[in-house]
Order: C-alpha cells, then structure tokens, then sequence
DNA sequence: GCTTTTTGGTTGACTTTGTCAACAATACGC
DNA sequence: GCGTATTGTTGACAAAGTCAACCAAAAAGC
C-alpha cells in the first residue's frame, strides 16, 4: 500500500525537471509591460470577469497584501478596474479594461506561440502521448490529493 | 503539421495546475532553517559534490551575484564549504558540510514524506500510470524542446 | 436586536529575492 | 605576450513576498 521509493523519487525528479520548464516558459513575460503576478492576474480575471481578490488569493496562492498593491498596479495601469460588490459592500468586483483585454490577448498570443515551439519539435503521435499524459496527471493528482 | 489548438490549450492548462502544485510543495522548506534558493542548492551540491557556482547558475538558472550570496549564506550557517578549485584559481569547488549533509537528509525526508502523502491517495494501479505519464512528459520534453 | 467574531481589503514596515553593472583575478586563443 | 572571455564578488537597486495592524462590513451567537 505504501509507495515504493522509485515512484517517490519519479514524482520529485519530474518536480524539479518542470520547474525547469516553467521558469524558462515564464521569460515570455520577461519582455512584456505585464510583470509575471500581473499576468497570472489578468489571465485569471479574464477568465472569470467580476471576481474578487479574495477568489485571486485562494487561485493563486497570493498573499492579500501584495494582491492588494498588484491590484493597484494594474488599475493604475488602466488594464484592471475594481467597481464595487453588489451583495458584499467590502469587496470589489474586479474586471479588465479593453485595455486589459488587449494586454491579456498580446500575452497569451506569446505563451501561445511558445507552447507552439516546444510542440513544434514533436510529431503528432508525440504530441497526443504528451495530452494524454498532461491529462493523467492532473486527473490523477487533482481532486485529494493537494496534502 | 502545426500543432492544434487544443494541444496547445492542454499544455498551458497542465502548466497552471502544476505551477500550483509545486507553491503547495515548496511551502515544506518554509518551516525549516533553509530558504527554497538554499535548498535547491544544497541539493545540487549534494547530488555533485565539487561543482563549482557556475555550474549551478547554469542548472538553477540563478544570477550570478545572488548565487554568489545565498553561497555566502550557507557556508556562513556551516552547511557548505568553498574550498580552491585545483586547476582553476578563479573558480571553487562547493561541498556540503557535515552539518550541510545533515540538514540535506533532513530536507529530503520531508520532501519524501510529502510525495508519499500524495502518492498515498492513489493505488498501485493509479501510481504506475502518474510515474508513466511523468517519464513520458520528460522523454518528450527534454532533449531540444527546451527552446 | 445587540454583541462578538469573521471576513475582505488596505496600508506600513520590513525581509527576501532578483537584477544590473562594475570590478579583479584568472584562463584561453592565437 | 596580448586581447578577449570567463568566474566570482560586490554595490546599488528594483521587485516580490511577508507580517501585523487596521477599518468597514458581514455573519454568527445568543
């Protein structure tokens, strides 16, 4: 019942080889007006218009204050605008600008691009072995298993 | 050819979950006298005793002058030592201390515990295809996809 | 209802990380 | 040798992240 060293040490070498990864992948923002907590915010946002910070903090794992500030930053940018909460007087509704909107499109334009070049180097029936695994993982490794 | 859509979305999409998981993984380094930067290192020089900071910059992709720092710090807490490099004077050679080798078996034992915690939620059938999935994605991944 | 406790957010003070450029010492190419 | 590239250190910063205090509003307890 209990995992074998092997697959304990699987698990933690793929950790540290896609931590690899993602920093590399992360450049793209390196270049970009948007900094990499900016982007993570505004790719969130845009998924789920009139979200609040609190929602932010829990996706993201963000400490409310620095939130807070990164917020601000993005107002201040015109890019993000926080109107007040119908039902909750505390919070804030957070929604992009078109500018943001725009922003949000140049950025994942880019990390699409990205992600193209990587799969670019694969043929397809690589390509389908790497989905299918991507979607193991995250099937295997979602719903309890965030201990 | 070109890579489709959905291949690209699923690549992104694995990206953000597993960019989640591993916050949720580092936190173990938060309650110990290491730093992540600190431990990443102390795992590298223990996996390659003798390496030198370059090397490490290059594997961590670390700036120079923060490495040559958190380098400082470690060999000023006893975990490392910074000896003459034979054959070349500019560089030197990294080793974990006694106490460093400790303090690396103590952080590895955490870090295995916290995987076995995940890898307990599934069984033997389910963990043999994360390590599947896992061993694929490197396969695919590793050798020129890192552009 | 009124009080107490929680929650969402902001702010200030601070630490840690990360970045950039200058620099000295050494190694390397030729 | 001489110019160039490399290794590591340092200083000066900028950015990111942490912690605690605080206010206003909401929720819970009774």
């Amino acid at each position: 019942m209990a995992p074998t060293t092997a697959q304990i040490d699987r698990f933690r070498r793929f950790s540290r080889f896609y931590t690899a990864l993602l920093g590399l992948l992360d450049d793209r923002l390196l270049h970009s007006p948007a900094s990499l907590a900016q982007g993570r915010i505004l790719f969130e946002v845009g998924v789920e218009p009139d979200c609040t910070a609190r929602d932010l903090g829990r996706r993201l794992d963000m400490d409310r204050g620095q939130l807070s500030r990164t917020l601000s930053g993005l107002e201040r940018q015109g890019w993000l605008s926080r109107a007040p909460h119908p039902g909750d007087r505390r919070a804030r509704r957070l929604r992009l600008t078109p500018a943001g909107r725009l922003l949000l499109t140049e950025l994942e334009r880019r990390s699409r691009d990205q992600v193209a070049g990587i799969l670019a180097g694969l043929d397809n029936e690589q390509r389908e072995r790497l989905d299918r695994a991507m979607a193991d993982i995250e099937d295997l490794l979602s719903p309890p298993a965030a201990g």
